[in-house]
RNA sequence: GGCGGCGUGGCCGAGUGGUUUAGGCAAGGGCCUGCAAAGCCCUGUACAGCGGUUCGAUUCCGCUCGCCGCCUCCA
């Protein structure tokens, strides 16, 4: 079973699935105002992996993600653009998908939207206020951090250092009785968003949609939850706090991804300002090369990413595809069995995702090293182990050859057959003056770019 | 200030109290090749600094230096 650290544990531990065979996760998803950045990227490889590998295991994956799509700069852009807020949100939802889906990354079994759950949002607020852990502040309804046990749990912090940490004046002037508690329902100023509610038109603070829809989507003592180190505090305490102050059992346990860092070693952030663009990226390069650095790197360190890791990564994935042609025939064959537990070692130790990809290229070293069946069982365990496993995709076939190349490659065969030479390197230049890569094999001349 | 984490060879990035090496990329040498490419083989004697524990530490402990995260919207 995957062993994953807890964050509210501090330690690694086993998956204690609520369903034998069944797992259910919550992962926090985005917030649809703007393009994703490179962190997103990583945050969602991260997961789409923690998936795959567990359907790979034989699990029943449930995995259910938000979109948050009414939220502050959302309703900032809407304004600064002249459209609606529904507009941006539905244009930044839909660049999003395209975005993951170029990056390899599957849809959640479900992905609800927060605007779809404003109803049942109310609800639990009122139930909060009900039970005496809410309360209406001045712009809005406050929950009651100190009044629900443990508050505190995911930031790794006793109440007072957070109460010490506070913005003690952004409370006082918003009515709320500890600065900790935190905002549940904000009254609508003119012009923005609103729904009716007990306490007059607005919109949910944006920690309630996940507490409400994982619970509904997923039930009570649902198996996992995850999220960015950034949204261990305040985010995930918040949805811990809320869903404890209606008594309702809520994550078993807590994972967090690590952040990505720019070359000045800083968290790329969207305050900061220093985020790279993930469409950009994926512009320039094989958005496989950008998976395979994500793999690389443990899923709970910081990462670095730039021009010059893609550009090496990306020989990585060159040298992957040759392989691939190479053993194309392999898929068929059973995947040697000592070298898949082999890898579920690696990964069930806390997602081991850089040895497992080491383990990787060592199988295929010795694919080509072993003869006859050996050899193909082992090329077959690092297709499973990339594609299926990872969802990293290896290519054995070369797309998009145009009729001239392959008819130049032809007329080099020709060239070589005859031992002319000269003519042979001449169209070798020609080809690769294209941008070809030009290789002479036992059938001959293939070309690559 | 409080809490948490990090510092590994040219770069990225794992791991471990000592015997044999993570892995990838790059580099050098060799094999192969008409020449290449791809592939294969070999090579680099790394673990921030200073102490301590130990027969032995990169790995454990302490200190120092440097860097980062969270405490505020953020994946």
């Amino acid at each position: 079973m995957l062993r994953l650290h807890d964050t509210a544990l501090g330690t690694i531990v086993p998956l204690e699935l609520r369903d034998p065979g069944r797992l259910s996760m919550y992962v926090c998803g985005p917030t649809v105002s703007g393009e994703p950045h490179v962190g997103h990227g990583r945050f969602n490889v991260v997961w789409d992996v923690v998936c795959r590998y567990l359907t790979w295991s034989g699990l029943d994956v449930r995995f259910v993600s938000n979109v948050t799509d009414v939220e502050d700069k959302i309703i900032a852009r809407a304004a600064a653009e002249g459209r609606s807020a529904e507009d941006v949100a539905a244009h930044y939802e839909k660049v999003w998908w395209d975005t993951m889906a170029r990056l390899g990354v599957e849809r959640p079994t479900e992905s609800p939207h927060a605007t779809a759950y404003i109803r049942d949002m109310v609800d639990l607020i009122s139930e909060l206020i009900e039970r005496g852990h809410a309360y209406v502040g001045g712009d809005g309804v406050y929950f009651a951090s100190e009044s629900v046990e443990g508050y505190g749990l995911l930031a790794l912090q006793p109440l007072e250092s957070l109460r010490a940490g506070a913005r003690v004046e952004v409370a006082e002037e918003a009515g709320k009785r500890s600065p900790i508690d935190f905002v549940l329902w904000k009254a609508a100023k003119p012009g923005e968003p609103s729904w009716e509610s007990p306490w007059g038109p607005g919109r949910p603070g944006w920690h309630t949609e996940c507490v409400v829809m994982s619970l509904d989507l997923l039930g009570d003592g649902f198996d996992l939850h995850g999220g960015g180190q950034d949204l261990a505090f305040p985010h995930h305490e918040n949805e811990r706090a809320q869903a404890l102050g209606v008594g309702r059992p809520f994550a078993r346990r807590w994972v967090h991804s690590g952040m990505v860092v720019a070359d000045s070693g800083e968290k790329m952030s969207k305050s900061l300002g220093n985020t790279l663009s993930l469409l950009e990226l994926l512009d320039a390069h094989d958005p496989r090369a950008f998976r395979l650095q994500v793999l690389q790197s443990h899923y709970r360190s910081p990462m670095t990413i730039g021009e010059s890791s893609l550009a090496a990564n990306e020989r990585s994935i060159d040298r992957l595809d040759i392989f691939a042609r190479e053993f194309a025939g392999a898929r068929a064959s059973d995947p040697d069995p000592a070298a898949l537990e082999r890898f579920r070692e690696r990964m069930d130790d806390d997602l081991d995702t850089p040895n497992a990809v080491a383990g990787a290229f060592d199988l295929l070293r010795q694919a080509r090293a072993a003869t006859g069946q050996r050899g193909q069982a082992l090329a077959a365990a690092v297709f499973v182990i990339f594609e299926d496993a990872l969802g990293l995709a290896l290519q054995d076939q070369v797309a998009g050859v145009p009729p001239e190349a392959l008819a130049m490659a032809h007329a080099r065969d020709e060239a070589r057959a005859a031992k002319d030479w000269a003519r042979a390197d001449a169209l070798r230049s020609e080809l690769q003056a294209e941008g070809w890569i030009v290789e002479d094999g036992p059938d001959g001349t293939t070309i690559r770019k």
